[in-house]
DNA sequence: TTTTCGGAACTGGACGGTACAGTACTATCT
DNA sequence: AGATAGTACTGTACCGTCCAGTTCCGAAAA
């Protein structure tokens, strides 16, 4: 047997502990510097790990590089599965709409989030199956779950006319964000824009969508 | 005198021509491997060139870098223009909007076009600088050139009620690129999405809009 | 329960091979 | 006479490997 994980759970394990701590340190340090500019010497510094033992869970940096963007996509679907769920909730079309605007906003403005985006973008000639993936099973997997929580407000009556839900959410999506993320995406991460300034493009997002599907 | 521009332009010099077969070779370079990928040997050489004029010409790589990118942001506006000048001799708007969205669609994601795109947002941490001054020269520029446009089809009665004539516009290239544009940054420039379904996504986008603004 | 023990996991550092930015220097060209 | 080619060179950085010594862990033994 493996005298790692004998019985017990596998988060428990020295072996696992040292991965987990491989793991945060390469995000850092990846999310830092890019792919080329990571050096695995900084990630085994920064686990507190020797080298050897990096070399012992991950075969190469690309091998690691993978683990680390593939990774993400869990936690983008589960951000969108809380929006969706309180989407379901809603009783007020415009309301909601505004919440979930404001909501999409908060989550994808975020520091880390940004890197990681500008990380997976930046690498897609060099590894394109990574980046395919990451696209298919983080971002577009979460829009159609958006367009499925759409169809159900239609079902429900606080919408009409949605030929097509995945692009009705996608349609949403760009009305709401294609101006302050491309603007944090190529400013280097100084401050974004001012709060009042993403409130009313929320506030005027939510009213061309609702003049189409209102 | 300078012995380079004595008298006619200063496209003609000796110097002047090394200069432009570098800064092709360079963009060709950088946009093809990323800014630390690039090898400044690489350059020279494929700008049939020695390392010697290089380095005469640009201090260093990150100047020649520099050079490069803010160099695009000219005729970036430039398409703009062209599809400003085409709105403003338009009649109808559905007609006139459907254009713009195939203009856009079919300009923004050349292969070169979003290689550019991913190296501006892959250096944002690096050269902040750099992307910002981009963005803001290249990309907002472009889109305040596109409100003032929508603007003047409110004037002629073609579209109402635009508050906010560089949000429309903004609002406008969301619904547009919001889809096709993350698909194809994300997906390494494999085959985009099909010709039918861009026409679809064009045309759903334009009604939305008229919706709004029409 | 506590002690002991064997082996796997880990450390720390060195090393080979490679690649690259930027400089230096001489011969050649325009 | 200045610009350029060709090329060698310096210094540095990094990936991935290797090895000798040490630490940890789980189980058998007391």
């Amino acid at each position: 047997m493996d005298p790692q994980q004998s019985g017990a759970g596998p988060e428990t394990g020295r072996t696992a502990r040292k991965r987990r701590a491989i793991l945060d340190a390469a995000t850092e340090v990846f999310l830092q510097n890019g792919y080329l500019g990571a050096s695995m010497d900084e990630v085994a510094a920064k686990a507190a790990v020797s080298k050897q033992t990096v070399y012992k869970q991950f075969a190469d940096k690309k091998h690691l590089f993978t683990e680390i963007i593939l990774g993400t996509t869990a936690q983008l679907m589960d951000g969108f599965r809380q929006v969706a769920t309180d989407l379901d909730r809603a009783t007020d079309a415009r309301q909601a709409l505004h919440d979930l605007a404001r909501a999409l906003l908060a989550n994808l403005t975020q520091p880390d989030v940004l890197r990681l985006r500008r990380l997976v973008i930046a690498e897609a000639d060099r590894f394109p199956d990574i980046s395919g993936a990451w696209f298919e099973h983080g971002f577009h997997e979460s829009l159609v779950m958006l367009g499925e929580t759409l169809r159900r407000l239609e079902g429900r009556g606080l919408l009409r006319n949605l030929p097509d839900p995945t692009l009705a959410a996608y349609q949403f999506a760009g009305l709401v964000m294609y101006k302050p993320m491309n603007q944090v995406m190529f400013a280097g991460t100084p401050a974004g824009p001012a709060a009042e300034e993403l409130e009313s493009i929320a506030g005027q997002a939510v009213e061309v969508f609702l003049a189409a599907y209102g």
